[in-house]
DNA sequence: AATTATACAAACAGATACGTATGTTAAAAC
DNA sequence: GTTTTAACATACGTATCTGTTTGTATAATT
């Protein structure tokens, strides 16, 4: 029984929205594509015929959420001018915000994290890969703005600052994600960020008086 | 053709290291036991004498490593009178020594991150939690000894500094090991340790000079 | 109005992978 | 020395899962 474009538009994307819920519950290797077929009310021909076979259905979810991704990374240009910690910051917490509030992005995120990059994801991870350096060029580039303009603390390095930025945002995604989202993200997240940009700030202050002792 | 005992020891381990490197190679989930199998020189057979099943052959895989990993958290105990601070980062930095220098404790990191926890492996999570808990606990009496000894910076408390090591190893580890390995680490492990420990730390010169700013 | 192409469902064939059952050999036990 | 039993290898039946093929009803085309 042959559907309009638009219904079929919508089967598409139900099989998608099922793909992501069975593949969170389940797991991308050991989900079937009868599993998804089922979950999204449809058979496995009407899979076939959207999507070539299971990886190339969890590409194409990839690909739906990637752009959003992409943004996130986008907003974090340096605004030249106001303070250049203050804005990274607000950016990395922002980004919290954001996968604390959406359990379509958390269910896409622990899928990433779980699947098992073998040979035909091989795409993913590189493309993993190169989201993640241009994020850390960017970093680089911006805790870099901030050492020229004095906010850096001096036993900070632009390169250590974004790496242990990255390493604690990393760490603190994962083991929410990873273990039952057992304490509040954003709160104690936000925290643990406000804590970590006080160490990478000097404050004329204290600049002065160390230089003074 | 019946073996000696110590034979069929041999067989056991060998499979169990098979196990390890396919695991490791080809996920949990995608790999079958006769790859395991022939990965080990023997049949589907041996592995079903030694072990009940596939989850059975893994859990067990889990349990070889499981000791030596407790053991490096009973490493972290506070040795009371010297430099507490010094002490849990030495001893960070002892674990990624270990980690890099250990291709076996490696595959088996990687394999912990990478399974797919669904229900049956649940034992394994569970364990795991278990073992973060107690770790976390550890870590927070030992801040918290820094902190009644005057050596923890005032913008850290004890559980945040715990939170933030903790979260800063799991980011690091995670992504050296998932993403290729493409750095060193524990030459960049212990100097982005080196700096947060720093801004954990709070000289008496600095606090002075604070006091009198 | 007849034809065609679309959007699937249903049926089919092939390949694994699993668990078990059975066979086989040599070490232990007696 | 015979029996037994441990330590596997081999063979078997079965359940998925996959990819393809075929069927089919209906929207779109003409």
């Amino acid at each position: 029984m042959r559907r309009t474009k638009a219904e079929a538009e919508e089967t598409r994307n139900s099989i998608l929205n099922a793909a992501e819920r069975v593949f969170f519950e389940k797991g991308v290797s050991t989900a079937s594509l009868d599993d998804v077929a089922k979950a999204a009310g449809v058979t496995r021909g009407a899979i076939y015929w959207h999507f070539s076979n299971k990886t190339d259905l969890f590409l194409e979810l990839y690909n739906t959420v990637n752009l959003p991704l992409e943004d996130m990374i986008a907003r974090n240009v340096v605004q030249p001018g106001a303070d250049v910690l203050c804005y990274i910051e607000k950016s990395a917490g922002d980004w919290l915000d954001q996968l604390a509030g959406d359990e379509h992005r958390q269910r896409i995120f622990t899928i990433l994290l779980r699947c098992p990059y073998g040979e035909d994801l091989l795409p993913v991870l590189e493309k993993q890969q190169e989201v993640d350096d241009r994020h850390t060029v960017m970093l680089d580039s911006a805790f870099d703005t901030a050492r020229s303009e004095g906010f850096l603390n001096g036993n900070w390095t632009p390169q250590s600052a974004t790496k242990a930025l990255r390493w604690m945002m990393e760490g603190l995604c994962s083991e929410w994600l990873l273990f039952g989202r057992r304490f509040d993200l954003a709160s104690e997240g936000k925290d643990g960020l406000k804590r970590l940009f006080d160490s990478f700030r000097q404050t004329p202050a204290t600049a002065e008086a160390l230089a003074a002792s």
